[in-house]
DNA sequence: TTCGATTGTTCTATTATTTGGAACCTAATT
DNA sequence: AATTAGGTTCCAAATAATAGAACAATCGAA
């Protein structure tokens, strides 16, 4: 093996599902629906071929072209998606907790789970609020921004928080967005105290409180928040949900091992 | 060719990438994790043959498998689905229409699409009860038995739904169920209407009305419904409401002629 | 209109991936 | 220890994907 620099690619061998997932990246990543210029111009391939990849991927549904020749995400990552979501066992187990917390709190509550290098969120319960804002759910968020991304860090061991610290790149959301440094130190001070804090890291005039979550074999890693804007979530005012939302998560994992665990 | 019997099973031609659907499908409509037998047995397929496609779907995240090495839908469909959701052009252009409605009836409103033989539902606002994001959307459901179903197919030229409802099986969910006679009996009376009914045909005690929704092209079809309980909803009811969903259809449409038209 | 450039589609020999089948593990069961 | 069921790896043969060019269709400007 050559490994040239520090950290190689880490190109995965998936074959031919893994070219047409990269186009499928590439249209659901975008703005707005792509050209097919567009599609070439990103994706290095010769155009015959990117032809017939989309070709594919709009049969099979999971793109669409419309009548102006513009791809754009297929509906059938819906039918799919609401499936696995309904299913979804630690989200199932979770939800009585994250109501109750909710309950308790008055705040946005929510449960995210660690994939790669981002924190994807399953499930959402919002205050009276007659805002609606469901579109937090499946949306994959960094972890060095969110308070669930750091809670669950906290979990992992040094080694692999250092890994995957590696593989990330640092966007600067707000002043006070993490860099690497900052967050390895501040992953530190989470281990010991059991939860994390978003001191608007992530987006000015929103704070979080967190817990993580986790399986004994650490095949599951996540956490809880609970999230608000800032002018009405002190820093002490957080602070006192500490308790509460540590418990709340133990009691997830609790259930957890009853249902998730092995089976008879 | 040798097309030997009336309608061929009419296989899609999307070579690797069909094979690997039929497998996620295969999983993701299970009713719970599908043991690598389970699948086997299900797929046609040689062992080795099916190791590889299973690993490379999980590999991309499409599938998960978990630590008694049981199968599940991965997590990364969330953050596809979510994408293309938050982005979809006409569910944009619906969205305060449909919360208008949910308005004016106080009950629930959907926004469903006409995708194969199916309805795939994009949107949907309740009462009061803050949206739990995947209950309800994305969900496929037959065309068959639900309002937005029948009234998408009353807009179709006669020879596509003729077409279309050869192609159904359908299921006796309830006593009113359609049959295949029953339904395009009906949807010439919906053709003539405007709005459709559901009459209990999906589930007891649930009733609906809805009205279609198309595009010049027919690129896009659908409606938007108004559910609720049967022992609140009486036809009576549901009939009042037949003037204002038509309404709010035809607004709708309006909007996609301006936001969805050929640009410029 | 005509020319030229841009964008999208189809075709085919070459190349790479997938396939099928068997052999090989591993953990449980008798 | 032997047997079975469940899962994984291997490799020659079959199949599908690729690259590149040729072909259409569309668009803009002269």
């Amino acid at each position: 093996m050559s490994a040239a620099k520090g950290s190689a690619p880490e190109r995965r061998d998936t074959g031919t599902l893994g070219k047409l997932m990269v186009l499928l990246d590439l249209v659901t990543h975008a703005d707005g629906p792509m050209r097919f210029t567009d599609i070439l111009a990103a994706a290095d391939q010769p155009r015959g071929t990117l032809h017939r990849q989309l070709s594919h991927l709009v049969e099979e549904g999971l793109l669409e072209i419309d009548a102006e020749g513009r791809y754009s995400p297929g509906l059938r990552l819906l039918d799919l998606a609401s499936r696995s979501w309904a299913r979804n066992e630690f989200r199932l187990v979770a939800e009585p907790h994250l109501k109750a917390l909710q309950d308790l709190t008055g705040e946005t509550v929510h449960l995210g789970v660690l994939r790669g290098t981002s924190i994807i969120y399953l499930d959402k319960f919002e205050g009276q609020q007659p805002v609606r804002m469901y579109s937090q759910i499946g949306n994959a968020s960094p972890v060095y921004c969110t308070g669930v991304g750091k809670a669950a860090l906290s979990i992992l061991p040094r080694e692999r928080v250092r890994a995957l610290v590696a593989d990330l790149s640092f966007h600067r959301f707000t002043a006070n967005t993490h860099t690497a440094e900052s967050l390895l130190a501040e992953i530190e001070q989470i281990r010991e105290q059991g939860h994390a804090f978003d001191r608007e890291e992530h987006e000015i005039g929103i704070r979080c409180i967190a817990a993580p979550i986790w399986s004994e074999t650490l095949s599951l890693v996540g956490g809880v928040s609970v999230t608000g804007p800032a002018y009405r979530l002190t820093m002490e005012k957080l602070s006192e949900w500490a308790a509460p939302i540590q418990q709340s998560a133990e009691r997830i994992m609790e259930a957890m091992r009853i249902g998730l665990g092995p089976r008879r």
